[in-house]
DNA sequence: AGCACGCCGACT
DNA sequence: GTCGGCGTGCTC
């Protein structure tokens, strides 16, 4: 007789261990380690899925209260004892229940009433179909949605279902009929998923420069002796890093063995795709969060099956169930959107590695500007640094000039653009070339406050800000309650209410008055609401349809525009008074890569960088591209302060819809903490950075120690307490381990 | 989480 | 007398 600890599919700290089952003799050779079941539980005996997360020949519990497997979840992935591992890593080293790790490990079972992407587009020819509609319109009674559907499909070549049948109003029927006569095809279609196969495959063979060489030879020969590191590539932008990425991938895959690249979801873009696929052809498969469900489940299907050897994507991509793992990459490894903001708030770098060591494979981390905490690890030896230095294509670093706000506003100048920038503007608008104006600026915009008294208009649900939206609607972005925009202010009644403008939309009014022969893009949540307004913006300056191009963090991203001789950084230090202490890493990594922007092509480039702290470090490091001067003042910045990566943090959020009992519980669990562990540092409990969200209450409490498994052990310690305790069973309490933003 | 069991109030 | 409130405890 065979016995299986199994994991049941409900998120409950109570319920958050294995329940031992007996195998029937007959379900002997289906049930494996990691399979979904269907089991009874409880009472009722109620039917529940569960993963399999062990096998064995003894009972361990009261043999008597076992019962049996009811029977083997149909079309289920077995989730890889490797990634069950990894579930039990996230758990352990996150805070979660083993079953929302799981969750996060394995593509979720594909929907029944799962929708697909489909495309309808024209069976016949141009002229055939224009025939078509002729004949339809001659109809006394004809369907005008067919009619809508056939002019349409004269204009473009594929018309996106959901698009015909909500905005354009085309009945379903009227396109399956026209699909049965045979005029038109309906197809299923998956974002990116070989676009063309591309028969070049393998043949543009990139030559690497030398140092490009070194690097990827340096990675292959420990590969080839049989040993497994971690790297951090450190290469300033146009260096060439994903041709290393590329040539050391290949080896990776000439080896039989398979390969993740973890790439940040606003650079997964086209061009960025385009880049695997004309190198790779069709072994590479690209994984987005526009993807359903389904298409993921299919992507890690196709994974398993040995269809892919190459995963292309964000944070998640890195649990694709390859059988042969021989390499991760992470690409711009410092971006913050490789740490999880859901639970198991999981760091993919750390993560990754910790996966590598279970599949013996190879991580290679890649940045301009490292994180503190990769680049401490090469410090210390546990990952290997490799430089470039150069840019790939030769050209020179744009060269940099800081101006002080300061000294403009002393002289009169209280625009937001410097009279060095405009002169520079004047310049570069002569020549026919672009500039790129970057505004560091967030969340600060559009929210609706009272000029006379000060009082800003809040969501009665959350303790955060109304935003002005079009139609006179106030919204609250994080419940979406909406009300009617005030016309006078509520706390003095003064009518001198109003919302203040995104700093872009004020920044693309001053331009185009000193400059109105100017061409002005803007680039902005606003102006990007359709699903490829990137693309369009982006592609539109790069074709030189504008001269300049507005925007904030989106614009630095990525893309290199040949023609951009002149970047100007309008507040280099908005960033930088974020009460974070990540404030400095993300103002260096924000301003040097728009720094990065200038110069791409062979005319050089100039920077100019607004700030009213010109001697602030990040400021001055990034203008002079210098990280290791960066690098060394920040890290004894954060060892004075025992912050990441010297220290470690964590966050403990208290949440409950009772303030009084949020309170409470927060106090109750910051004297259990104190109790465990008598010297440790506690702050707070205090009230989170939204101290009320959707009606709840949020209280947290920041542990910090040197030693993460110590923060482990108050997290251990705060399950167990919790588990047993009676009071208070309303709150509900969640980790967040160094959090990389305010909690 | 869900469900049963259990011990007190106001109702056909 | 009983129906039903939700506090407490358990689930292999």
């Amino acid at each position: 007789m065979k016995y299986a600890d199994i994991i049941i599919d409900i998120s409950h700290e109570r319920l958050d261990k294995t329940f031992e089952y007996i195998v029937p003799t007959e379900l002997e050779n289906q049930v494996t380690e990691g399979v979904q079941v269907v089991i009874p539980f409880g009472q009722g005996n109620r039917a529940i899925t569960g993963y399999v997360v062990g096998l064995h020949n003894k009972p361990e519990f009261d043999v008597t209260k076992l019962k049996p497997i009811a029977r083997v979840l149909k079309d289920s992935i077995a989730i890889e004892s490797q990634l069950i591992s990894l579930a039990a890593f996230l758990k352990k080293n996150y805070g979660s229940t083993m079953n929302q790790a799981l969750k996060t490990v394995i593509p979720i079972k594909k929907k029944e009433n799962e929708k697909l992407k489909k495309e309808i587009s024209l069976n016949i020819s141009l002229e055939q179909a224009q025939i078509e509609l002729t004949q339809i319109l001659t109809k006394k009674n004809h369907a005008v949605g067919k009619e809508r559907l056939l002019r349409e499909l004269l204009e473009v070549d594929v018309l996106d279902w959901e698009l015909a049948t909500k905005k354009l109003q085309i009945p379903s029927s009227n396109i399956r009929d026209l699909e049965s006569k045979g005029i038109v095809k309906v197809e299923s279609v998956r974002t990116f998923r070989n676009p063309h196969i591309n028969k070049d495959a393998n043949q543009k063979h990139i030559v690497l420069n030398e140092e490009q060489e070194a690097a990827a030879e340096t990675i292959k020969a420990d590969i080839d002796t049989g040993r497994r590191k971690t790297y951090l590539i450190h290469g300033v932008t146009g260096s060439g890093k994903t041709e290393v990425y590329m040539d050391v991938m290949e080896h990776v895959i000439s080896m039989g063995q398979q390969v993740i690249v973890l790439i940040p979801e606003i650079a997964l873009t086209y061009q960025t795709v385009m880049r695997f696929y004309t190198r790779f052809g069709d072994k590479v498969s690209i994984l987005n969060s526009r993807m359903s469900p389904g298409e993921r489940f299919d992507q890690f299907e196709r994974a398993k099956s040995g269809e892919i050897s190459i995963m292309v994507g964000p944070r998640s991509a890195l649990f694709t169930p390859f059988a042969n793992l021989g390499l991760i990459i992470i690409d711009e490894e410092h971006e913050p959107s490789y740490k999880s903001e859901v639970i198991p708030r999981y760091h993919a770098r750390e993560t990754a590695v910790y996966r590598a060591k279970l599949a013996g494979a190879t991580v290679i981390l890649g940045s301009a500007t490292p994180s503190l905490e990769a680049y401490s690890r090469t410090q210390t030896g546990e990952y290997q640094l490799i430089t470039l230095h150069s840019r790939a294509m030769g050209q020179d670093m744009a060269s940099c000039e800081i101006v002080d706000l300061r000294a403009e506003l002393q002289s009169g100048n209280r625009s937001m653009l410097s009279r060095r920038l405009q002169e520079l503007m004047a310049d570069r608008l002569n020549k026919h070339q672009q500039i790129m104006l970057f505004l560091n600026r967030r969340g600060l915009m559009g929210f609706v406050s009272c000029r006379a008294c000060g009082h800003v208009l809040k969501c009665p649900h959350c303790d955060v800000a109304l935003h002005l939206h079009a139609g006179g609607k106030m919204k609250c972005h994080y419940c979406g309650y909406t009300t009617v925009a005030a016309k006078t202010c509520p706390s003095c009644g003064s009518k001198y209410i109003g919302s203040f403008k995104a700093g872009t939309q004020r920044l693309e009014e001053i331009v185009k008055e000193l400059f109105p022969t100017a061409r002005v893009l803007r680039m902005d949540a606003d102006t990007t609401k359709g699903k490829d307004g990137h693309e369009e913006i982006l592609s539109a300056f790069a074709a030189h349809e504008a001269d300049v191009l507005i925007g904030t963090q989106m614009i630095v991203k990525g893309h290199d525009f040949a023609n951009v001789t002149l970047v100007g950084i309008i507040a280099a230090d908005i960033s930088l008074n974020e009460s974070d202490y990540h404030s400095g890493e993300r103002t260096f990594q924000l301003l040097t890569q728009a720094v990065g922007r200038a110069g791409r092509g062979s005319e050089p480039g100039i920077a100019v960088i607004q700030t009213y702290q010109p001697d602030n470090y990040s400021v001055v490091a990034s203008a002079n591209q210098d990280y290791d001067s960066f690098y060394s003042q920040e890290y004894a910045y954060r060892r004075l302060l025992s912050y990441p990566p010297c220290s470690h943090i964590l966050g403990i959020q208290v949440s409950c819809d009772k303030q009084q009992d949020a309170i409470k519980q927060a106090d109750i669990l910051a004297d259990i903490i104190r109790q465990a562990d008598s010297n440790i540092i506690i702050m707070g409990p205090e009230d989170a950075y939204i101290g009320k969200l959707k009606d709840v209450y949020r209280r947290v409490i920041y542990v910090k120690a040197d030693e993460y498994d110590r923060l482990v052990n108050v997290k251990d310690t705060i399950e167990a307490f919790l588990l047993q305790q009676k009071q208070y069973r309303n709150t509900s309490t969640w980790f967040d381990f160094d959090p990389i933003s305010t909690i």
